[in-house]
DNA sequence: CTTGCCGGGTC
DNA sequence: GACCCGGCAAG
């Protein structure tokens, strides 16, 4: 529980968010986040963090922690996890104190989320919760109150800055964990913002440090680019956390998966967030979810099943119990599925015709190998496993299929070696790229057998003998036509 | 037979 | 590379 807390809000330094805000991206990331945390410190990664939680507390100094139990208004017996998101809370109220704001960080809100999607800095998103209208007072405040001594206010706990976290949740108590998750996540990565070491002198000794903790566990998913943050470097960033760009999260996952982290991940991240390709229509897409479990490339089509899977698989619990304490959550990621990119990876030999959209007939059975994913393409040709999304192509398909209609494009479907001449050269690209997959290579047609006579009227049918001038120059040559095409 | 287009040739 | 066309295969 209380690593959870932890983790999930290192993550969400980046974005965080959640389906239930519609916050997708967030959602996928505070996973992947968890997951590579989890991956980092092996079999027992609950136990590991606990420990650097621990350590968080204790070197957040007694002040930290007496803040914390002051921090509960109401006395009640915080479960460990209910304490530590107390004391992480209270840390990053430093800046919400100065800045005033009273309120407490009750639930993700909406808006909350919105603005960390928003690519706003997602550390006044809390603020707006507490105190509406105040964000954007918060970041010349904060350096105000940087650059004076720290109020005593401060340092009092604020009753409200207490986050109930209920001992046992239930497993209908997912939506708020994340809410919760996502709030404490996002009020941390305010720190980038209002980190100014130079300015910050007056931060007491046990503050710095707290923020030094929080900030070594959050920072790498609060910033881009793949600088690392070392605890003893006082020489943070004045930037403002990014924009919760894509990269940002690239950066955050890449960082964060550095040693042993694998590599699927880090690939699948590299797919999911890096490219900027407009997405496709959005009824083609289909939302799935995969496991990030190590070695686990599963991908289901539910978030129950997913979560079944995770429970029964990884987590060892009962199979046939349905309680869940949302740990699985954790695990998984939601991915979209471009029914279309799939279409095409089907359907390698014969090329859609640029106005053809329709989903495919079939779709592969979950965790499948069928390539499909448009931007977030889960690569698991690393691991033996099932769920090759990575076989896909995936946005650069986009890029092809809206253009390679007629005959401008044409060079790009020529430039394909023969065995692949209809696909497009972006996908030919892709494929290179995922060549080394241990799934079935892209299907090519074998030298010397024609590929299948397409639907698609030609030029020739289509203006006749009699305007033979205005048939795609293909087709005068009597090769395939190009401006109609299958 | 019509149509699509491969493979190869010519310029 | 542009262009042409014999000829094969699918429909």
């Amino acid at each position: 529980m209380e690593s959870k807390y932890i983790l999930e809000k290192s993550s969400v330094g980046t974005r965080i968010g959640g389906a239930d805000f519609n916050c997708r991206t967030g959602r996928s990331v505070l996973r992947d986040t968890r997951v590579s945390m989890v991956e980092k410190s092996g079999s027992m990664p609950v136990c590991t963090h606990r420990q650097v939680l621990y350590k968080f507390v204790t070197d957040g100094g007694s002040a930290v922690e007496a803040k914390t139990e002051r921090t509960s208004p109401k006395g009640n017996g915080l479960p460990p996890g209910g304490r530590i998101m107390n004391d992480m809370e209270k840390t990053d109220l430093r800046d919400q104190k100065d800045t005033g704001s009273t309120g407490i960080l009750k639930r993700a809100s909406p808006t909350h989320c919105q603005g960390i999607n928003g690519q706003l800095p997602g550390g006044f998103m809390h603020l707006d919760v507490r105190n509406p209208g105040k964000q954007a007072e918060l970041p010349s405040n904060f350096r105000a109150a940087q650059g004076q001594s720290v109020p005593q206010t401060e340092r009092q706990p604020h009753p409200s800055t207490h986050i109930p976290v209920p001992r046992n949740r239930k497993p209908s108590g997912h939506a708020d964990k994340e809410v919760m998750a996502a709030t404490v996540l996002s009020s941390l990565s305010t720190s980038p913002l209002v980190l100014y070491p130079s300015s910050a002198p007056t931060v007491p000794e046990p503050a710095s440090k707290a923020w030094k903790e929080v900030l070594s566990a959050s920072y790498s998913s609060s910033t881009s680019g793949n600088w690392s943050w070392d605890a003893s470097d006082q020489s943070v960033p004045s930037t403002p956390s990014p924009p919760l760009s894509n990269d940002a999260n690239k950066n955050f996952l890449l960082s964060s998966h550095g040693d042993d982290v694998n590599e699927d991940i880090t690939e699948s991240t590299h797919f999911m967030f890096e490219d900027p390709i407009p997405r496709k229509r959005k009824n083609s897409m289909k939302v799935m979810f995969k496991c990030l479990w190590k070695n686990c490339e599963k991908v289901l089509s539910t978030s129950s099943g997913i979560q079944r899977h995770i429970r029964t698989v990884h987590l060892g619990r009962n199979s046939d119990s349905d309680y869940s304490d949302g740990e699985e959550d954790f695990y998984y990621s939601e991915i979209e599925v471009n029914m279309d990119s799939l279409t095409e990876g089907l359907s390698s030999l014969t090329p859609t015709s640029p106005t053809t959209a329709g989903p495919p007939p079939i779709f592969p059975p979950p965790l499948t190998d069928v390539p499909h994913s448009e931007h977030i393409i889960v690569n698991g040709s690393q691991s033996h496993g099932p769920a090759l999304l990575s076989q896909s192509a995936p946005s650069t398909l986009c890029h092809i299929r809206t253009d390679h209609a007629y005959q401008g494009p044409v060079t790009h479907v020529r430039t394909v070696t023969i065995g692949e001449k209809r696909q497009p050269a972006a996908i030919t690209h892709a494929a290179a790229n995922k060549n080394h997959a241990s799934v079935t290579p892209a299907p090519k047609s074998t030298p010397g057998t024609r590929k299948p006579r397409g639907e698609a009227k030609k030029c020739r049918k289509v203006y006749g003998m009699e305007k033979r001038d205005m048939w795609c120059t293909a087709c005068r040559w009597k090769k395939a036509c190009q401006r109609f095409t299958d």
